[in-house]
DNA sequence: CGCCTGTGCGCC
DNA sequence: TTTCGGA
DNA sequence: TCCGAAAGCGCACAGGCG
């Protein structure tokens, strides 16, 4: 995500010593020198951002897109063919065929309705997942994880496409968009009790293990396999899994630990061959198999334009490919909401897709991430012939204040996590400053401990010891202040397409 | 119930 | 958050 | 350009104890 810039961003996180001392709401940034400000902007797809600076900038990160991959290089799926030894039962097949890690076709030639081993109405089936993360971990290179999720991604669109959404989130490794806050509260301490259990093995064991294969989701295939099995297990599907993991975050409270144990025993009895690794890294949050968010984006962009049956294929197919991934790249730094894009995404097609799924008040927008750079000389020759600004980094913690028309205020992250609960003050402030003409807006901002008798800004430990949920306006310790460096959205008006000397016009 | 610990998490 | 290495 | 790894700190929560 990432796309607007953000003048703020520096280095150094030094800064606030720097004093400069600003009472709380607004109060920019010190700022030094520079006149105005090109550019870009925006949160566009790879558009390269010019940004501010001072002396230890970074300049706005520009989206990175990937390349895509050039369907010469691709490989293809061929997952199929495995009819014949599944036929057990009306029931998904246990195990695809193997020939489904062979995708050394082009994407091209890839026929999705091949590689679906299950059948009409069935769901999609955990291990076709599980499948292609583990054909994904045998590859290194972008092109070709990107190929792989494509085309798992159109097998899915073409036969099971109510899966969608589900087999996205599991690739993206989330089980909700990040500013719903729900979390799955498993950690390896917890894994490794269940996988005790559910195996019959001693917590020592386990451990031991761990550190001798240096994998959890490892230690989980070797000890499920060596497990001889009463009976076949039946199949996990995507949707089963990714339900069970959302239940797993909903427990709370007394004997929570003990039910997500057996969420995650209850997973791991019916899962074969490698779904034990890959359900266990899924819930490590770790898949570290070389496929992240951009990259399942990419893909997803490819995915559609080769289920767009409507146009058919363009002249040039590695341009609309690239093209399709900046577009999905593109709106998902605008709405980071998979559940909005998936179901637009399958009823028109990405090249509209900034049409039917854009930006909407209350969902935080990717932040435009700052860049490190060497040294002074590097920005002035990067904006050489541009204008751009400086200001400093303050030692804080970035924060993105949405102000909806009904007057609800919410605070998000730097990684879009709802902070609206740890800011009382921030709200009661923004909802008493605001101008009556204003009547809604999204503001970029640095939130930093304040001393309101010293009149000093206090460093970004302070900060951190601040309460963070459910606080009461009254009983804060540690009082803030805000710097405001953007403005992304205001009265109803989306300002992500406009360049920062505009935007910062409008405060 | 209060207190401590282990655990998970998000932040820089 | 920064820094690193690999592809 | 993208991914994954590594680094410390403090709060929240669940579980277990007296």
């Amino acid at each position: 995500m990432a796309s607007r810039p953000s003048a703020f961003d520096l280095l150094m996180s030094n800064a606030s010593k720097k004093k400069s001392e600003q009472k709380q709401q607004k109060s920019s940034p010190k700022k030094r020198k520079t006149p105005t400000p090109i550019i870009t902007s925006q949160n566009s797809a790879p558009i390269s951002v010019k940004e501010p600076d001072s002396a230890q900038i970074k300049e706005a990160q520009l989206e990175k897109d990937m390349k895509n991959d050039d369907s010469s290089k691709v490989k293809d799926a061929q997952l199929g063919k495995s009819e014949e030894a599944v036929v057990k039962k009306p029931k998904v097949a246990i195990t695809p065929d193997e020939s489904f890690l062979e995708l050394k076709d082009k994407v091209a030639s890839f026929d999705p309705k091949k590689a679906a081993y299950w059948g009409k109405g069935q769901r999609v089936p955990f291990m076709f997942v599980a499948k292609a993360l583990d054909a994904i971990s045998k590859e290194s290179g972008q092109i070709a994880i990107t190929a792989i999720v494509c085309n798992m991604l159109r097998t899915v669109m073409e036969t099971t496409p109510e899966d969608l959404v589900a087999v996205v989130y599991l690739l993206a490794n989330r089980i909700a968009p990040a500013h719903e806050g729900l979390e799955l509260g498993i950690g390896d301490a917890s894994i490794i009790k269940a996988l005790s259990e559910a195996c019959g093995t001693k917590e020592a064991q386990i451990k031991k293990q761990y550190k001798e294969l240096g994998d959890l989701g490892l230690v989980a295939k070797a000890s499920r396999s060596s497990q001889s099995l009463m009976r076949k297990p039946e199949a996990l599907t995507v949707v089963k899994v990714f339900d069970t993991f959302r239940l797993i975050a909903k427990e709370s409270g007394k004997d929570s630990q003990e039910k997500k144990k057996n969420h995650i025993k209850a997973l791991l009895v019916a899962a074969t061959d490698c779904e034990p690794q890959y359900l266990i890294r899924l819930l490590q949050a770790k898949l570290r198999i070389g496929l992240a968010e951009q990259t399942l984006l990419a893909a997803l962009g490819h995915a559609a334009v080769y289920a767009d049956k409507q146009s058919s294929t363009p002249a040039n197919i590695d341009s609309s490919l690239e093209e399709a991934a900046k577009i999905v790249k593109q709106v998902y730094s605008v709405i980071p909401v998979y559940d909005k894009i998936i179901p637009a995404l399958l009823a028109d097609g990405v090249w509209d897709l900034p049409k039917t799924c854009s930006f909407s008040p209350g969902v935080p927008v990717g932040p435009m991430l700052a860049k490190p750079t060497k040294g002074v000389s590097e920005i002035l020759d990067k904006f050489q012939d541009i204008e751009f600004t400086c200001e400093y980094k303050y030692d804080g913690e970035r924060a993105q204040i949405h102000y909806m028309e009904d007057g609800t205020v919410e605070i998000y992250s730097r990684n879009a996590e709802r902070n609206t609960g740890k800011y009382p003050d921030v709200v009661d402030a923004i909802s008493r400053f605001k101008r009556p003409s204003v009547t809604s807006f999204v503001l970029d901002c640095e939130i930093v401990a304040f001393d309101r008798e010293k009149k000093k800004i206090l460093p970004f430990q302070v900060l951190s010891t601040r309460a963070r949920k459910n606080v009461v306006l009254s009983e804060i310790k540690v009082g803030v202040c805000i710097y405001a460096f953007d403005i992304l959205y205001i009265n109803g008006q989306p300002l992500l397409q406009a360049q920062l000397d505009s935007r910062r016009q409008v405060c």
